[in-house]
RNA sequence: GGUUCCUUAGCCAAGUUGGUAAGGCAAUUGACUGCAACUCAAUGAUCAUCGGUCCGAAUCCGGUAGGAACCU
């Protein structure tokens, strides 16, 4: 059995990797984009090295902060990992809150190999010639990406121009059905009362800072030139701007909080319509469907 | 005590010669197939309050409440 454990940030979804790990005598894969990295710790509230149960956590600390990485990588690190601990374990644990890479990893999404991704001749192209050219290579793209969306419209674009299919037709062409067909997965959405969660997020924050982020993120800017995505986190992006003298502290505090409390909605959001979940409020309450029959 | 000024959605804030209120942030809801801790979309106020002038007032006049500055 394939428990996915998916929530916000901040909901307290490690604990409960842990405890049903311990249950049902399971490893757990990381479904996390910034765990991913090394040397990235405190900002993404990484379980720590010198934990127990460290050793029982996959797809941590896998790729350097100069590196790029994005769902493909994730996709083809998670099915082999998958894969092999699968001869090990009857039950595997997935736990995360980065929405596409499970989808991806535990659907038949399918990517294909990235020949020549120049987009600069686009960029300077408005968001109405970007809509009008996408219409002409993929007009069914047209209909679930906004214009406004210059980011997922380019990509699109990319996408047609580059490989052998468009954007649509490769999605027609998946069965949209799990990629291991012969597994039970259970998905279990950790969602707590929304005020709470907040809160929670604003204090973990304020803890992050007690515990060095700034600090960290010094030293990772020393060891690494990052790559755009590794940049892209939060928590991580803000220091740097603090670091430039771009903010005060403060603002800089307030801003990661912001953003977290935004995130965290966006991933609620996610949950709810694009995986087929059984949604908990409480810990409790989802221990309990976890840990039932078996 | 006196003079002047201010009061627009949870916050910041536009508002032209009076013709039924820009925008930003937050919040809520939603989208999501190669940067996803990304990117994007939708949603709210009758303008402190009472009264007056006017066909019509957030915009003009007066009272009240709250606030700011200066003066005594």
């Amino acid at each position: 059995m394939l428990i996915v454990i998916v929530g916000p940030t901040g909901s307290g979804k490690t604990s409960l990797a842990t405890t049903l790990s311990d249950f049902y005598h399971a490893p757990i894969i990381n479904a996390d984009a910034f765990q991913i990295y090394q040397d990235m710790n405190i900002g993404t509230a990484k379980i720590a090295r010198s934990d127990k149960y460290y050793q029982r956590h996959y797809l941590l600390d896998i790729v350097e902060p100069s590196q790029s990485y994005s769902v493909k990588e994730y996709q083809e690190d998670f099915r082999k990992t998958y894969l092999e601990l699968k001869n090990m374990y009857q039950n595997i644990i997935v736990c995360g809150g980065t929405g596409l890479y499970i989808k991806a990893a535990l659907y038949d999404y399918c990517f294909e190999d990235e020949k020549d991704n120049d987009v600069s001749d686009l960029e300077s192209l408005s968001n109405e010639e970007l809509y009008a050219l996408l219409k002409k290579m993929d007009s069914k793209a047209t209909e679930t990406i906004h214009m406004n969306n210059r980011k997922r419209v380019i990509r699109a674009i990319q996408i047609a121009r580059t490989h052998d299919i468009n954007k649509s037709e490769s999605i027609d062409q998946q069965a949209h059905q799990l990629f291991f067909k012969d597994e039970t997965v259970k998905f279990l959405f950790l969602n707590p009362n929304r005020q709470d969660l907040y809160e929670n997020i604003n204090t973990r924050v304020n803890q992050m800072i007690e515990n060095g982020l700034v600090n960290e993120v010094k030293e990772l800017l020393n060891k690494y030139e990052l790559s755009k995505t590794a940049q892209a986190a939060i928590g991580y992006k803000e220091v740097i701007e603090y670091l430039e003298g771009k903010d005060t502290l403060e603002e800089c505090i307030e801003l990661i909080k912001k953003r977290t409390r935004n995130y965290a909605k966006r991933q609620v959001t996610f949950f709810r319509h694009q995986l087929p979940c059984l949604e908990f409020e409480t810990k409790e309450a989802l221990l309990k469907e976890a840990m039932k029959n078996e």
